[in-house]
DNA sequence: GATGAATGAGAATTCATTCAT
DNA sequence: CATGAATGAATTCTCATTCAT
């Protein structure tokens, strides 16, 4: 049953290479893109050497994608428990909707995710990737996110429509955070946060 | 005053090349992305070879700069032409907002945009071209299609609304349609338009 | 019909540059083996960069089968000539004889060869690239081959016991000069002549 | 004298690792070839991780160098006891000659005795083990060995003359086992056992 | 003795760019 | 203006080898 210590040890030790090489890869393909992106930049940031990353991924493409998926993970994670901290159900889309808002301060997710849609968009790989990601979110632990999120008597159809206005909200976010980053003074922080909320507020009477 | 005709063969010459090599780099890019754009296949797309398109561009990022510039300024031209077909002014803007919920139909400029802006985040100059084409488009031309838009009774307040509405706008626009990329079914194109509409009323009165 | 200067001038630069190229390679290939050659060398040699291989050979792989074939079809066109230079049918095959045993002084083409085999024999695409010039020249310009050297009044089953005997003498060239690197003062060069011409001699009574 | 039972269970152990890890060498060597043969092939098809084989060798060409020595006494204690079965020693040459015929049946003895010494022709230090093998095979061990076979009546001159048929005889061996690769219908087993005895016998006779 | 994580040198290949024609 | 040959820098990925456990 029990594992033998060293077994413990290796993995413990892998876990920890794992986590240091993401965050790096996070930092440097926010920083740069993708393609401009050097492994051999990751692995130092990381502490490590480029042999450390393929011993753990199998390509660069791997590490993004895994970098993807444990970042929206994240997100996910970080957001159910915001909503979960508030009691009454009635209450939790007003924290919802203040959440989402607040997540434009939140540079390098923008970018991130727009480099990672556009990336997917073009290699079948990754795009199903994606969409098994997605359907993860949003199928099976995504029903009793929305449960949670709105109760549990929503219909068919008020599901659906729930389900696509998170999609645009989520498009929206990514594109908005890029934006701000060429118009800072037309659009400053707090005047996008308010025009996020209203917009979500026009996407449920939509 | 004129020119020879010789000259001005010259000169239909080039702008045929240049128009066939910009056709051809939209198709390419807004498929590969600038990166993985090779300039091989640009040029036997357009039917030539690559030195043809060092004869019209410096560089692969001056032909990406020179294609963006070419197809904002293609979209404003044909904004603008819709708009001023309206003689009556204040149905302007319906006119407007209808055209743009119109454009989720143009996938490649949904991609475009992102890529360029991706790009131009990272690139310094590229980032100064961008800006210096906002600027153009939203100073010095900007000011009279703000006003054949709404009138030219706008204060200095009302006319920074209308610019942040704009830009807001667009960046919702791609987004949206990169979105839909992924998710067709649950983001069918008449939807989408319908969604801009509401989205951008919403802007109005935020 | 005739074709621009240009055209010419590009066509024979082309050729030289590839002349040089297979020449640089036999050399380096044959030192090192195809594994441990490095293109960077073999361009260096040639007077040029890796680059310039690359525009003339789709890969490492490829100059190696180009040179193989090169060389076996130089060898080839050799031995022809050597053959025809007897006017008296009946002589050739003496001269054949001779002209093999005198091949053990080819050290190269020893190692070379069986290289080349060893690799085809690995590699599905080299050994069909392989097998197509075995056919190319012990089929079709194969059998005039044999017509030069033994006459035209062969039936078939001569005609095969022929090409076993070419076959074998060809592995047993190789063979033998790779041994005589080992083993130089057992295997004298003019031994080795001698010998070779008592094998074949075994070979056509067997 | 007598070892503990624990020291014997170690070397057994050992041994038996060892023989695992040459039996797979032996496998993947011959189908890859030295270059392209990975370590960890071998050692997963041993049954071990990479380290394993470091713990017994220490390095891939001493694997590889082990592996032919190993081979190499192997095929000659076979022979030596397919010999020395026969009492008569005037009927002994004509079994060796058989035996020799026999082992074109070994495919993988052909391409790995190749591949060694296309590989220990560009290695000086390999060389030199090939060398000194060679050596052990026939100047030592190797006198009792042509003795046993011819008796020991055989001056200076004679001997030599043994060496250079059996050297001739193990280089063409391999090169025809090579050549029936390329050519399984033209060169059918039967027929190169045949040839080879003839050859054996020519080589008497030159 | 054997494992598994990490190293790091190494090499092929790609492709934007240059330049003579 | 356009071609095509050649450049050469850049970068991913591989894998033998080392080492702590």
């Amino acid at each position: 049953m029990s594992q033998s210590p060293l077994q413990n040890k290796h993995q413990a030790r892998t876990q920890e290479t794992q986590s240091k090489i993401l965050d790096a890869a996070e930092a440097i393909f926010s920083e740069q893109g993708f393609e401009k992106t050097q492994l051999k930049e990751v692995a130092a940031r990381a502490g490590y050497t480029r042999g450390a990353i393929y011993a753990h991924y199998s390509s660069k493409e791997d590490l993004f994608l895994a970098l993807m998926e444990h970042r929206v993970l994240t997100k996910f994670t970080a957001v159910r428990k915001v909503i979960e901290a508030e009691p009454e159900v009635s209450k939790r889309p007003e924290i919802f909707k203040r959440w989402i808002a607040t997540q434009v301060s939140d540079h390098s997710w923008g970018t991130l995710m727009l480099e990672f849609k556009l990336y997917a968009l073009r290699q079948p790989r990754s795009r199903e990737r994606l969409q098994h990601l997605y359907d993860l979110l949003f199928k099976s632990s995504g029903d009793d996110f929305i449960e949670m999120l709105f109760g549990d008597d929503l219909d068919t159809a008020a599901r659906a429509a729930v389900q696509r206005r998170l999609a645009i909200m989520g498009a929206i976010l990514s594109a908005v955070i890029l934006e701000s980053h060429f118009r800072p003074k037309l659009l400053p922080k707090a005047h996008l946060q308010a025009v996020l909320e209203e917009l979500y507020e026009a996407l449920i009477h939509a």
